[in-house]
DNA sequence: TATCCTATATATAAGGA
DNA sequence: TTCCTTATATATAGGAT
């Protein structure tokens, strides 16, 4: 995910995903450990690699079997509440990225027409036809009340700021978004909470 | 491990470490559905918390059943050997830095000689009698052979050019010997090891 | 193949809101 | 508490060796 980012799917190149398999289960473990060590907890991790018939696990046999132990005596309805583990962390994934969609498209809008606003002030002419009037509208009076306020406050002359707030370009919306639904482990797992997505 | 490097050992202070394990746990889990997804594994990870009975798994409840089942009909050989992973992993690890820092010094005493040699040139005078004479001569005289190959190769003049080579100062070099001390996970773990580590 | 390098992408500790 | 933000530390893809 450097130097290009690679989308998640399976690497159909041999050495480039055996490359990359041993990078990250290096990491992986590396990344179990440290969790393990700083919160004190039990942890352990299982990885199969393609050619090896046995796993390589962290943190020891002995202590994954300590933690299977544990795992495989949890009483049946417990398990059953965690079966649903998956759904859930996925679903929190989901909505997560929702709701940043949401803000950033707001975010948009209102760069939108910021500039648009300026534009007008520029030329003296509406350039675009395609605005929603109201929302338009909006804009120019939250403006000019931040204006106002503004001019209230300081007592003084200050020209009219647009503030650098980070927010992305369109064209850079449009790559989240098409980023998102490129996410298949996010689709293919939660079908319920998948079909929503495509209404994003 | 940002805004301040963190040292790898539990963290006391309770609300901070709940703040990492949440953060942790899910960037772990992430990791372990990438390099599920890209290079086409099984895989599985178990993680306890400290406040529930009931461990966060990933993939799914289902699928850890079932790499567990595999995992535990190895043949009980196999086991004995996987045993021996995460030492292994370690010693990797530890023959891995010693190699480093071995290379390392090399250069830094090559670096050294290169420095006192160019001294002894421009001052006409040995400027530090605590060197290795052996050593140093042998730089000088590689050093020659180097400069009397490229005056064949070039058939031209040039000056006598040192390679920036990036290697580390003595300050960089203690360093890295001190923060490889601290690496309590590599210390605690492999006492065969370990023990030769003080030797370094 | 294995290792090293380095430009980028991610992860994440602190510090607010 | 949970969510953001931001400055740094890590992870890592693609190349070079």
């Amino acid at each position: 995910m450097t130097r290009k980012k690679v989308n998640l799917e399976y690497i159909t190149n041999e050495s480039k995903r055996k490359a990359t398999y041993k990078k990250r289960k290096s990491c992986l473990l590396k990344k179990a450990n440290e969790i393990s060590t700083l919160c004190g907890i039990q942890a352990c991790a299982i990885v199969y690699s393609h050619d090896e018939p046995n796993p390589e696990v962290w943190p020891s046999h002995f202590e994954v079997q300590r933690v299977l132990h544990k795992f495989e005596t949890l009483p049946k309805l417990e398990k059953d509440k965690k079966m649903l583990d998956q759904e859930t962390f996925l679903k929190k994934r989901i909505n997560k990225a929702r709701e940043q969609l949401i803000k950033q498209r707001n975010e948009n809008m209102k760069k939108k027409m910021d500039l648009l606003m300026f534009k007008c002030l520029s030329t003296g002419t509406i350039v675009d036809n395609n605005i929603d009037v109201n929302c338009f509208s909006w804009v120019i009076d939250e403006t000019l009340k931040e204006v106002e306020c503004k001019r209230t406050r300081d007592q003084s002359q200050g020209g009219i700021h647009v503030a650098e707030n980070g927010s992305r370009t369109l064209s850079e919306e449009k790559e989240l978004v098409d980023a998102m639904l490129k996410q298949d482990w996010l689709m293919d797992s939660v079908h319920s909470v998948g079909n929503e997505m495509l209404h994003f």
